[in-house]
DNA sequence: GCTGGCACTCACCGGCAACGAGTGCCAACC
DNA sequence: GGTTGGCACTCGTTGCCGGTGAGTGCCAGC
């Protein structure tokens, strides 16, 4: 009993089910991959997969099909990911080309990585608890009334309408503007509720002061907060039937950010190597028959994540290049 | 022939159908409703309805549907729209409660509105032909470049990353930020363009005054642009089958900005009603068998739209309610 | 441990009959 | 003329049946 043979079939079956959506048999099986043995061997082999729970079959008389488990075992000896084509290394570097902030860099990768992988793709924010406020400006754009806007150095800006609770002068509202630099310009976005403490106002402008205040620190918890962007949920429909026809409770999830990013926080994470998480590997129960490939990118301490989420009957190998291809990217990029 | 008849024999197929999904034949429709007459009568008004082109039967032994055309006729015979009850309109009060600024409110807008109806609701940003700059900001994050932030006065935020193609002093930086406020401030964000000649500096600091006015030429613009943000298409899936499978599409339109604002604007408007559109009437093929129903919302000249999509056979009375509701109550918000 | 052979299972398909919801039409009625 | 009860007809749905074939499990032999 070959045991190398086994993986081998193993990885045919599951390659050719992905290929066809349907189950596959021993006799198709010699067919297409030279296996160098009969039917009737492949036959006892898949019993013995079928045994250790690496593949099922839908009724008796029908091929087999990967369990969750099958793709597991399948990802994990995995051991060459498949290189990206030529075109699509360009691509990346067509797409994610010239000096971008955040969002805009963001938003294109997550649509390059979905329309790459044809799945639907998660970029989450980098985490900012190393940023630090740059600087603060209050515009006056009713009487009373505030627009507060932080900006950190890493190019992020947050606003918020404040009611000040007063009336405030243009010049009042330039000095409590100056007061908020002075003490905040440089603090890190996770001490920002500390320093808050130290500004200083005129008794007059006690309650505008105590408005803006609070409107920073929650601008703070903002940024700080983490946050992601989607693309291509489309592609959701065209696997269709394969999800059990749960494609509602998924877009219920992906209206949530909280819920996904629970699901990619849950995700186990080592540096630079791409983690799937099969069907019921993954948190929640909606994503029971999806799979994720996550990947964490950026330098040293940016904790942030990309991924891509499909049914679990998906291409892994060419998903997962994908993957570390974009992740790789961007961290370069970002390291400058 | 009693024509009024007819009108409530067509009303009444089309209330059936929308509460049960299926053919409603003319015993079930004596029964339900009082018509006062016998069914082989309804049966009659049936066929004249038929011949009409307003309701028409999936297959020759089965109850009639109402036909795209049905759904046109009911809704526009709808003399008086269902209010809302008192506990939908004290959730449109809590939930647009308090002091928001547009992202926000829109952002609950639009949940709010998908939440009423259980479809998908859109809210259209209000055009800012009309806002004025109110402040730029110049943000140094990294030697040679920039974060150039645009306020407006109708407190929207834009910002962009800047590559001055040199490296400009802090104090230069202070002086490019006078000039260029000096200059902007209370300009029209359609005539930014032609002002930011007026703006001048010193000829060593003229790349970066180029690279600058160029950015700010684009949020400028960005700002103009039309947006909207979008909430529950999860909703989509429960109406799955009923919109011939035809999901994807769908989902490719959402990620599209630009396809949903040209549906929005492709659509009749008059000020204060709400207006239809269903099935063909649609100006794109994709949503061939969905609704939309849309009214436009703000004060005097701020043309923007708020919408529900759903599938053509959706309960257009509670719908269209709804949108009213909504839509007076966030012009009431706004016109303060 | 591999192979050929063989009996077995079971989803799928087409045909067929029974069923019933719903219709169209017609003659009679008010 | 509009309305009504009656009746024949249509046709999708359901359930049943036998044939077909893909695919399996097992066994005896090499």
């Amino acid at each position: 009993m070959s045991d190398e043979r086994r993986t081998r079939v193993l990885r045919a079956i599951v390659e050719d089910y992905v290929a066809t959506n349907e189950p596959v048999g021993s006799k198709a099986l010699v067919d297409k991959h030279e296996l160098g043995v009969s039917s009737a061997t492949i036959r006892n082999d898949m019993a013995a997969l079928e045994a250790q729970g690496l593949i099922a079959q839908p009724h008796t008389s029908a091929g087999r099909i990967p369990t969750h488990m099958g793709y597991r075992v399948f990802v994990d000896r995995l051991d060459e990911i498949k290189p990206l084509t030529a075109a699509e290394r360009r691509a990346i570097a067509r797409v994610l080309s010239g000096p971008l902030d955040v969002d805009e860099m963001l938003e294109r990768t997550v649509r390059l990585l979905s329309g790459l992988t044809h799945q639907v793709a998660l970029v989450q924010y980098p985490t900012a608890t190393k940023a630090a406020l740059r600087h603060i400006e209050l515009v006056d754009l009713a009487p009373g009334r505030v627009l507060a806007v932080l900006i950190t150095d890493s190019g992020q800006v947050e606003q918020r309408l404040v009611d000040l609770g007063q009336t405030v002068g243009e010049d009042d509202l330039a000095g409590l503007r100056d007061a908020f630099n002075r003490e905040l310009r440089g603090v890190r976005v996770t001490a920002v509720a500390a320093a808050l403490a130290a500004v200083t106002a005129a008794p007059e402008l006690a309650a505008a002061r105590a408005a803006i205040a609070q409107a920073i620190a929650e601008l703070a918890a903002l940024v700080r907060q983490e946050r992601l962007v989607m693309a291509g949920a489309a592609n959701l429909a065209r696997a269709g039937r394969e999800l059990g026809e749960h494609i509602g409770p998924l877009l219920e999830a992906f209206e949530e950010q909280v819920v996904m990013l629970r699901l990619l926080a849950s995700m186990a994470d080592e540096p630079d190597r791409v983690s799937v998480s099969i069907g019921s590997e993954n948190a929640l129960e909606s994503f029971a028959t999806t799979s994720v490939v996550a990947s964490s990118y950026g330098v040293d301490g940016t904790e942030a994540r990309l991924a891509v989420l499909g049914p679990t009957r998906m291409d892994y190998p060419t998903t997962m290049s994908a993957v570390r291809a974009v992740a790789r990217y961007i961290s370069v990029i970002l390291a400058e």
